[in-house]
DNA sequence: AACTCTGCCAACCGCACTCTT
DNA sequence: AAAGAGTGCGGTTGGCAGAGT
């Protein structure tokens, strides 16, 4: 399961990560964010290439990254996407909250691929507006195929699984930082997958059922309105984007995010 | 108890893409 | 427009753990 620690001729060292250096990389991209993979292991201690830091970071150490077993749903939604995806690992990965492809894609060979194959699983037709997508393929273009097909096809039920709490498991480096860490946490360098970590800034206790949480669980104590009764009459009129109700910059942040992933609910 | 086989999964590798200069 | 750097992605590998013999 792991490789056996070993360096290259330039010193870089490969193979299992330690716990030291789980803390060491978490520690750094909380307190720093990644600005820079490839100058990242330089600045934070580590005899790693860029390359393994990012890969170790979004695989493993990245908050609210789900481990453990698979559900049904999960698998329902990986086998049909795969159906009409292909291996789009990572497109994959984006509909399912917490996987990381790596992991889905582990997952497949390890036990969906055979099932695929043999037993009498049969996703329903996707209708015309999917193609088979090339890594070339517009991006945008992409997305709307994958709205399309989640609209019409697949019915995400993945809001209703439990999110795990940061569950780094073998060295629990993130959930052992602490509360100042979490507070100077600089959100440059973050991009949008990352929201994860404006879910951990929010406090480790409210972070399990942040999606289905009511918005804004206080961040000063303030405002607590459920989602629903938030969102009600502005779905009503159709904004998924209602004017946010904070005007602190960081509050602004965390309401953006919220609101991209509630849109995102919404919609499926 | 010892050995072999197999499944699983973390991590590596190389290519493609995007961004910056 | 071209070149180089940085990043993302998918395929593949290495090796541990548990099951089977």
């Amino acid at each position: 399961m792991v490789r056996t620690p070993s360096c290259d001729k330039n010193g870089i060292k490969k193979g299992t990560w330690t716990p030291e250096e789980d803390k060491k990389l978490a520690d750094y991209v909380a307190n720093h964010g990644c600005w820079n993979w490839r100058q990242l292991p330089k600045h934070a201690g580590l005899s790693r290439c860029g390359k393994s830091c990012r890969l170790r970071w979004m695989n493993y150490l990245r908050p609210n990254v789900r481990r453990g077993n698979f559900s049904q749903e999960e698998d329902k939604l990986i086998l049909e996407l795969h159906q009409s995806l292909g291996n789009r690992w990572s497109t994959i990965a984006r509909q399912l909250p917490g996987r990381t492809d790596n992991e889905i894609k582990n997952h497949w060979h390890s036990s969906l691929k055979n099932r695929s194959c043999s037993t009498n699983f049969k996703s329903k037709p996707l209708g015309n507006n999917l193609k088979t997508f090339s890594r070339k393929e517009d991006r945008s273009d992409e997305d709307v195929n994958i709205d399309s097909l989640l609209n019409n096809e697949v019915h995400i039920i993945l809001e209703s699984t439990p999110i795990l709490t940061c569950p780094v498991a073998s060295s629990s480096t993130i959930s052992s930082l602490s509360h100042s860490d979490h507070s100077s946490i600089n959100l440059k360098g973050f991009g949008v997958e990352d929201d994860a970590c404006s879910r951990q800034l929010i406090g480790e206790n409210n972070i399990g059922d942040f999606w289905t949480q009511p918005f804004v669980q206080d961040f000063e104590g303030n405002v607590n309105l459920s989602t629903d009764d938030f969102m009600e009459p502005f779905l009503e009129l159709g904004i998924l984007y209602p004017p946010c109700p904070i005007d602190d910059e960081e509050s602004f942040w965390f309401y953006g995010m919220h609101m991209a992933q509630t849109s995102e609910v919404l919609q499926l």
